[in-house]
DNA sequence: CGGATTTGACCAGCGC
DNA sequence: GCGCTGGTCAAATCCG
């Protein structure tokens, strides 16, 4: 009896202790809202700076093409004869204004693509955030149709810009429209087309396309230990070479996946720095993709085709605007030699990540941080909200590929692998320290060294950064 | 045994 | 025209 007399007081304590604990993870928690809220607004000011500038971007884009549009105009009435394959080019040129206005940096007009991924890993987290899509940044890279110039504008939000680092094979039509045509509408481009026994079905006018397609090629330069970088897709070394200048032979692969595929690439190893593997894409898959090997193909054919949408009279290398953007480092377009080529280097990943995803943050504010510190500050994946498109269409593969011996092979996962790190390092070491997010550096740049080092990340995001890049102007490329 | 790789030969383009 | 170089072919070889 004594003891049941004397037992409630300490589970009255207990339940006392037990309510004070949850009330302060409740203020924890709410805490932690304000933040995530706070960090939303810092997000949506951002958006709407980058979209002012987008947007006076393109009325200069518009501006410029027009004044073109009037000039080529002109000449056409001094010339009515002139070379149908110069009367292209205003209507490329217009094309690719068009396509470029359907590059954006990220929000809304997505939600179709938010699956049930998204409503999981957000549910808790995006209050505040999701119910308002127009504002919000939907950011990863993703390769947008280009087709859908007519549409597009009404199923966007018009200052709704999307980054989104998916590259939905399937919707690659536009930027190739003989993607998924038999080999005999993509011959091997080669000047050895007596070889190939579908050439010359389509005419001139695919023939030149056809030429024009095998020059223009996407290089990506990596720091990889293997003797090559699996980008997915299946290869069959048919060649090698030492080349010139390089003791270091030079291997050439042809795509396996379709017997009559005609895309190619080459690999080499760097003179000057052996790890540095140089990947040279060529050519067009004329087959559906795995896909994990959808991100790399659209690189090549997008690439290819934003090469040659603009003007080719350039022969020296330029930036691209992600480049000079600070989005992406050391990437360049060159066009020497009549070879058209993009060069992604990625052989600085830590850097470079840190360039390519904190860079904006930092311009407005925001401290560097390591790579999935820089994800879970939105860049990517604010509020989860981009990485949907990694799950669900963009780069299904890539957990397949990273080897960083994740248990997981949804990126998505790995995501939350990586950013969940970020927490548990906080709550059980630091605790919950009113909200503030403090991710462990150690632990944010060792998974940062893991990912980026993984050639298989690094051809993957080149593949879909290049993607991104070439979609807009790649359409009106073959239009 | 079938598919992938290796490797020497061949061909075309380009510069001189 | 010639030689150099890059790219490709195809027989031989290797490997699972």
């Amino acid at each position: 009896m004594d003891v049941a007399v004397e037992r409630p007081p300490p589970v009255k304590e207990e339940k006392k202790a037990e309510s004070s604990m949850e009330d302060e993870k409740l203020k924890a928690t709410k805490a932690e809202m304000g933040e995530v809220r706070e960090e939303n607004e810092r997000l949506k000011t951002l958006l709407s700076h980058i979209v002012r500038d987008y947007q006076s971007l393109q009325m200069q884009f518009h501006d410029a093409v027009k004044v073109k549009q009037q000039a080529a105009a002109a000449v056409d009435k001094q010339l009515p004869s002139a070379a149908p394959a110069e009367a292209h080019v205003p209507r490329a040129t217009a094309a690719a204004a068009d396509d470029l206005v359907s590059l954006s940096l990220g929000s809304g007009g997505y939600a179709r693509r938010k699956g049930a991924a998204h409503d999981q890993r957000t549910s808790s987290s995006s209050s505040g955030t999701e119910t308002d899509q127009d504002d919000q940044l939907s950011l990863g890279l993703s390769s947008r149709r280009s087709n859908d110039g007519d549409d597009r504008q009404a199923s966007r939000p018009s200052a709704a810009p999307l980054l989104n680092l998916s590259s939905d094979s399937s919707a690659d039509d536009a930027a190739e429209p003989r993607h998924n045509l038999p080999a005999a509408a993509c011959p091997p481009t080669s000047s050895k087309a007596r070889k190939s026994p579908s050439a010359g079905v389509d005419g001139a006018d695919d023939e030149v396309l056809q030429q024009q397609a095998k020059k223009a090629r996407v290089s990506v330069r990596v720091k990889c230990d293997t003797p090559t970088m699996n980008d997915g897709c299946q290869w069959r070394k048919y060649g090698q070479k030492i080349s010139k200048g390089n003791p270091c032979p030079r291997a050439y692969y042809r795509c396996t996946v379709a017997p009559s595929c005609p895309v190619r690439k080459q690999v080499q190893r760097c003179a000057d720095d052996m790890s540095i593997l140089i990947t040279t894409y060529e050519g067009t898959h004329s087959h559906p993709l795995p896909p994990a090997a959808a991100a790399m193909a659209s690189t090549t054919s997008a690439a290819a085709s934003m090469l040659l949408a603009g003007p080719s009279s350039s022969s020296h290398g330029h930036h691209l605007p992600f480049a000079s953007a600070g989005l992406l480092g050391p990437t360049t377009i060159s066009t020497i030699a009549s070879c058209p080529t993009v060069t992604l280097d990625l052989t600085n990943p830590h850097s470079l990540m840190q360039q390519q995803y904190t860079s904006p943050y930092a311009a407005a504010g925001y401290e560097s941080k390591a790579l999935p510190a820089a994800w879970s500050s939105g860049y990517l994946a604010p509020y989860g909200g981009g990485l949907p498109y990694y799950g669900k269409s963009s780069l299904p593969a890539m957990g397949q590929h990273f080897g960083m011996g994740m248990a997981t092979t949804r990126p998505e996962q790995m995501y939350g692998a990586a950013h969940s790190s970020s927490y548990l390092q906080r709550s059980s070491s630091g605790g919950v320290h009113g909200g503030v997010t403090a991710p462990a550096p150690a632990v944010t740049d060792t998974i940062a060294k893991a990912i980026t080092s993984d050639p298989s990340f690094q051809s993957v995001l080149a593949a879909a950064i290049t993607s991104y890049m070439g979609r807009g102007a790649g359409a009106a490329a073959q239009k």
